[in-house]
DNA sequence: AATATTTTCAACCGCAAGCTT
DNA sequence: GAAGCTTGCGGTTGAAAATAT
């Protein structure tokens, strides 16, 4: 295959367009049309190499181009497009009328990217991520436990924590592990897609969605995690941390109390899993006994919704900030699928080389997470 | 208000597919 | 079938804008 010759050659002019240049294009092409790009610079008057011309006339001349925020649909869109395709910016275009493919992919790159690894998911594989990232937000909640504990333990009481927590940390990942080997023993049938299926909790379906990569669905008669056993066995470690006074992670099995009222995720402003939502999520707790926006913990500790998805602790000393626990939650879900597991090892490492139906489907939880409905509390129980 | 840092996005670059000779 | 050419694609860059200090 020969290579056309780079258009930096004899001086050709590079960088920002002029408005005259615009003019020039514009003219040149609604009168002759673009014809060969490669000849167009010369009969438009342009010191221009083609490549640059179709480039400027592609991306912000042409006259149907939308600009502007992405709407929600949009986003949905390339989200959903991009868990099925992969980096095919272009395929994903012809599917958003009035967006370029450099569009959508610097949008991608600058909006949805950042945000899928904030939420600790994988932007390439749209799974949850396994790797060190993925507990990140664990460790950043231990170092911010171990810090407010520094205010209210000796030195040793400070090393048993320490211990405890990891501990906890070989817990979590015997929980996986568990969560792993029963899932796929029993989910060889696959009927129902989970996409809008709204009567799939969400976390049954994060937690299904990890662990089903090679399947497109899941029945979810046959699903065998339910939302109540998954709950208890993520509330089991929690309730564990209750034991153990850690002022993180006590949110126990009563206290938790998701709003019944049906918003739109990203609107909601009492949820289960905030952290996977938007940047600036409205996130509250709730408890029978307190008020809205506030949980009592132990040792007199109360939590409150500081609208910048943390929790803001009060203890004997103070206001102290400190990371959301439920990014906790997210290591849980996120880490279910172990290096050594099947079901894993059939995952693409690169999206945008593998075929679309070999993990297609688990991308469907994505609208469901950034817009999909609430948990109600009856899907819990 | 000034400066530093971060984010955004238009444009560039190299590669490869597909068409023509 | 091989070589040359054109076009389109996706990764990357860097200047401008926005935000933080």
């Amino acid at each position: 295959m020969g290579r056309s010759p780079c258009c930096d050659e004899n001086g050709l002019k590079k960088g920002p367009w002029t408005p005259e240049e615009d003019q020039k294009l514009v003219d040149h092409i609604q009168k002759h049309g673009h014809g060969s790009w490669r000849a167009l610079p010369k009969l438009a008057g342009l010191n221009r190499c083609g490549k640059s011309c179709r480039l400027r006339w592609t991306n912000y001349l042409k006259p149907d181009i939308k600009r502007g925020k992405f709407s929600q649909e949009e986003e949905q869109t390339i989200l959903h497009l991009h868990s099925i395709l992969g980096n095919k910016w272009s395929a994903i275009a012809t599917h958003l009328p009035g967006r370029t493919d450099n569009e959508i992919k610097n949008f991608w790159n600058t909006h949805l990217k950042k945000r899928l690894i904030q939420m600790g998911f994988d932007p390439m594989t749209h799974q949850p991520r396994t790797d060190l990232f993925s507990t990140l937000p664990y460790l950043l909640a231990l170092a911010s436990i171990t810090d407010f504990m520094d205010h209210h333990q000796s030195f040793d009481e400070h090393s048993l924590r320490l211990q405890l927590e990891a501990v906890q940390l070989a817990k979590i990942q015997q929980l996986n592990y568990l969560l792993q080997s029963t899932t796929i023993s029993t989910t060889t049938t696959t009927t129902t897609t989970n996409n809008n299926n709204n009567n799939n909790s969400l976390l049954s379906n994060i937690i299904s969605s990890s662990i089903n990569t090679n399947n497109n669905s899941y029945d979810q008669n046959n699903n065998s995690i339910t939302d109540i056993e998954a709950f208890n066995l993520l509330n089991s470690i929690t309730n564990n941390n209750v034991k153990e006074n850690n002022p993180v992670t006590t949110f126990s099995h009563d206290e938790i109390i998701v709003d019944s009222s049906s918003q739109p995720l990203h609107q909601s402003s009492n949820m289960l899993l905030p952290h996977l939502l938007d940047p600036q999520p409205q996130v509250s707790l709730t408890s029978s006994q307190s008020s809205l926006n506030s949980t009592k913990l132990d040792q007199g500790i109360t939590t409150t919704n500081n609208n910048n998805n943390d929790l803001e602790v009060m203890g004997s000393e103070g206001d102290y900030h400190m990371i959301s626990p439920w990014n906790i939650t997210t290591s849980l879900s996120s880490s279910s699928s172990l290096s050594s597991s099947p079901a894993s090892s059939s995952v693409p490492l690169n999206a945008s080389s593998s075929n679309t139906s070999s993990y297609g489907g688990t991308s469907s939880y994505w609208p469901e997470l950034f817009y999909g409905n609430p948990i109600m509390h009856d899907e819990l129980y």
